[in-house]
DNA sequence: CCTTGACTTCGAGCGCGCTCGAAGATGCAC
DNA sequence: GTGCATCTTCGAGCGCGCTCGAAGTCAAGG
């Protein structure tokens, strides 16, 4: 009865295909201290609890909407100093949360723009040569 | 009567300043070749043109919506070859919106992934220690 | 004319986030 | 026991997109 169903432990390369985070990244990211050291079968092989793959996942998330590893190492280190940190945290989160959301609107905005150029190039209307050289003037 | 409403000329910094792209970047993207060389004055320095700037324009927003350098040259290099190349064009750019619209679906859902630790943290439910460290156990 | 600041070219350097490869140990299947 | 894929550490390297600084030239005001 030595835990077995309650704590299923995961290779890397298992965590790796259930994240997308490459084994290589996964080390790294233990490697520069964005996840506890990770624990170990007796040979050195690493193997993650359900609690590291959910903390490997946030990772993911945060990194997935762009937050600079410096910002994501500033919200591990807050974790690890416990549960008085949690205002921060949410300050930390919520910062990032309204970045996102910027970040969606600058890019709708700018898909926006372009579109009109999708427009302009659809209605056949290829007059106003934009710049790059002259439009088929002279080559070819 | 040598045109002057016409064509209204704008300097180097004038035309960072209206798209917010460095002097820097601006003879960065001319050197690389994503810009037609833009018109001197006699004594060397770049006057920017209205569709020189137009050009810069549609540069900063493919760049803004993160589309590689690589890709803008590929434009850049079917909009010199001309007419001919409108097809082209506007499959690369209609690639692209789906691209930029994947890419903001991807961010919306991991907002809302992310939202959900906020609502915990928010809860005061600091339960689940996520992973780094011992969240207070050792450590302050 | 002289000053002052903005312009020019050029090549080198940088910050970020991985990414890779070598060399060796491990672990599971047979 | 024997393979053989997968794991380990380590440090170096890389790809992208700028970014910078030096050294020199130009433009415009007073």
């Amino acid at each position: 009865m030595t835990d077995e169903l309650a704590s299923q432990r995961l290779t890397i390369r298992e965590v790796s295909e259930g994240t997308g985070l490459t084994p290589h990244t996964l080390r790294y990211y233990e490697r520069i201290g964005l996840m506890a050291p990770v624990e170990r079968t007796d040979g050195g092989h690493r193997h993650y609890t359900a609690a590291a793959v959910e903390w490997v996942t946030l990772l993911r998330h945060l990194r997935e909407t762009d937050m600079p590893i410096a910002d994501m190492s500033r919200f591990a280190e807050l974790v690890r100093q416990g549960p008085e940190s949690v205002p921060e945290r949410l300050q930390l989160l919520r910062r990032h949360h309204e970045a996102i959301t910027g970040r969606i609107e600058a890019l709708a905005a700018a898909r926006d723009a372009l579109d009109a150029k999708i427009v302009v190039y659809a209605a056949g209307e290829a007059e106003t040569p934009p710049v790059p050289g002259s439009e088929g003037e002279s080559t070819a």
